[in-house]
DNA sequence: TTGCAGGGGTCAA
DNA sequence: TTGACCCCTGCA
């Protein structure tokens, strides 16, 4: 699914299949990639700093070596899964979803750290996309690390660097609220060494059993956990904007949250999580159901 | 300038 | 099932 053409001066050339930087980085899964007046984008992968370009057809990433490619970014943007694939087969269900694919044809979902994914997703309910970069980057730029290379960006902070700030300290970043969380979440974590690589072993069911029972974790934000960082791509997140394309595109009238879980569960299969990103992407550009 | 509604939800009563 | 919760932004 990718295949790398040069690299020149530090810099990797790289073809990359259904990929496009503005649908991947801009439909809502991530939130630390943000691109310049001249095209640069930037993110942080993991703690690896990264900039990249893209030309229409390839990838450009500035200053970065093979292996650091291969170790990093195969991974992240899921190089090995086979998007052609999942489209045509998603393309096969419906009309809705083939105008949604053809909107959002180059998106990947990512498969971001773990931690990283859950505490964004806590900081996104009840909130709005702007400020929920506001919070992650202030939240960076106080407890994280520096990144190699000539960043400004911080890596995440990891769990015991949020666990040892106190309220007040966390309060800084401005989320209100959700910092309660924050801190109460980053203290259970942060009692037991290797707990959360040991629960990203478990099955998907028990995986979300667990984030359930972490402070401020609801059903939405656990699913897009599990999606966001790669856990499992079969579960559908619900938001008002999936409702409301749902409710538009599909059920043609309102109805409840279930009820569309049980829908897309059923229709969708295994690449519901898949299937909700194209038609989230697409919902949000067209305005659907408003 | 000020007031109000609403935003990728969750929790407790 | 409903209202409170933080804070910011857009709008009148």
């Amino acid at each position: 699914m990718f295949r790398i053409i040069s690299s020149q001066y530090n810099n990797l050339k790289v073809e990359i299949s259904d990929f496009n930087p503005y649908h991947t980085f801009l439909c809502g899964q991530c939130f630390r990639w943000n691109v310049n007046e001249d095209g640069i984008w930037t993110g942080i992968i993991f703690d690896l700093g990264v900039r990249l370009v893209w030309d229409g057809k390839t990838c450009t990433f500035l200053n970065m070596s093979k292996s650091e490619f291969i170790d990093n970014c195969v991974y992240y943007f899921d190089l090995d899964t086979d998007y052609c694939k999942i489209k045509t087969y998603l393309e096969k269900k419906d009309e809705n979803l083939k105008k949604a694919i053809s909107h959002g044809y180059g998106i990947r979902l990512l498969k971001q750290d773990f931690w990283e994914t859950l505490i964004s997703f806590l900081i996104s309910q009840n909130n709005n996309i702007p400020r929920i970069k506001q919070i992650i980057e202030s939240l960076c730029s106080h407890f994280g690390l520096p990144v190699k290379g000539g960043f400004t960006q911080k890596t995440f902070p990891g769990i015991s660097a949020l666990a040892n700030a106190s309220l007040s300290d966390l309060n800084i970043c401005r989320g209100g609220y959700r910092c309660r969380y924050i801190s109460k979440t980053a203290a259970i974590l942060n009692q037991t060494p290797f707990m959360l690589s040991h629960i990203q072993k478990l099955p998907p069911a028990e995986i979300r059993k667990f984030l359930l029972s972490l402070p401020g974790i609801g059903e939405k934000v656990a699913d897009c956990i599990l999606l966001y960082s790669g856990l499992d791509r079969s579960v559908f997140p619900i938001d008002r904007w999936v409702k409301r394309v749902i409710e538009t595109l599909y059920f043609k009238r309102e109805t409840d949250v279930n009820s569309i879980r049980e829908f897309a569960r059923d229709y969708f299969g295994d690449y519901a999580g898949i299937a909700q990103q194209y038609l989230f992407y697409y919902a949000r550009q067209q305005k659907i159901g408003i």
